[in-house]
DNA sequence: CTTGACCTTAAACCTAGGTTTAAAGCCTAT
DNA sequence: ATAGGCTTTAAACCTAGGTTTAAGGTCAAG
């Protein structure tokens, strides 16, 4: 599949296959003779995969090293909750500090309103 | 007060005082005969209010709008509660997607260790 | 009179995740 | 054979919020 195909089938630019290329996070394209990319349909998948990823909050670097990994032999289900368990603590993290930052706009805000009470 | 004196008693680098200057953040300073830079002392309380609303989720470009206004005349209480409306929201917009994507994680987590289960 | 600590500027560099552009080559239809 | 739509590359550009560096000026102490 030319680089065209792939994006469109995976809901992606072709610019943004090609930087993810030079960063080692897909591997090389084959290249047809007339130099064009020629990727494998499977392609498609571990884009979506990356998007699915990305919106967990995982960074290209930490996807990139699962990657690496699947080029060998594939990660473990262990390793994957291992990693996922990390993450999972820092949007925990994520959590309790938004609540927090919640709390104290808050209370500036009644702050605020109470002193346009006692101004009024 | 020389920048240096600026910097050290709110607790900030000089070259983020000359950063902020330059992006119109804070007001550009008075000189001295030698050309250094000479801040009044208030500038200080200024420097820590940045830190505080950035601290609180704002950017350096909300903040600079609500600075503008404070060299005119001061933003007045009710404004100020309609900006911290506005960005109490995108807070808890945060917490809503943050919790989805805790959600999602733990699902993930539970899935690959069932998994593991039948696999063992 | 020189050393060291401070100050000045412009401009380059950094992370993250890309997009945009320029200049060129290829392919298909007409 | 030529127009348009695809592809190639390297390199510059973007946001955000700064830091770092280079090259130089100033000031107080010893």
């Amino acid at each position: 599949m030319k680089i065209g195909e792939i994006a469109k089938a995976a809901g992606v630019t072709t610019s943004r296959i090609r930087f993810y290329e030079k960063r080692g996070i897909i591997a090389p394209a084959a290249r047809d003779a007339n130099g064009y990319r020629d990727y494998p349909v499977e392609l498609v998948s571990l884009l979506k995969f990356i998007e699915q990823a990305q919106g967990l909050g995982f960074t290209l670097k930490e996807i990139s090293s699962v990657e690496v990994r699947a080029d060998d032999h594939p990660i473990s289900c262990a390793e994957a909750i291992d990693l996922l368990t990390v993450k999972l603590r820092s949007v925990e993290a994520l959590i309790v500090e938004a609540k927090d930052r919640k709390r104290r706009i808050e209370a500036l805000i009644g702050e605020l309103a109470g002193r346009e009470q006692s101004a009024a």
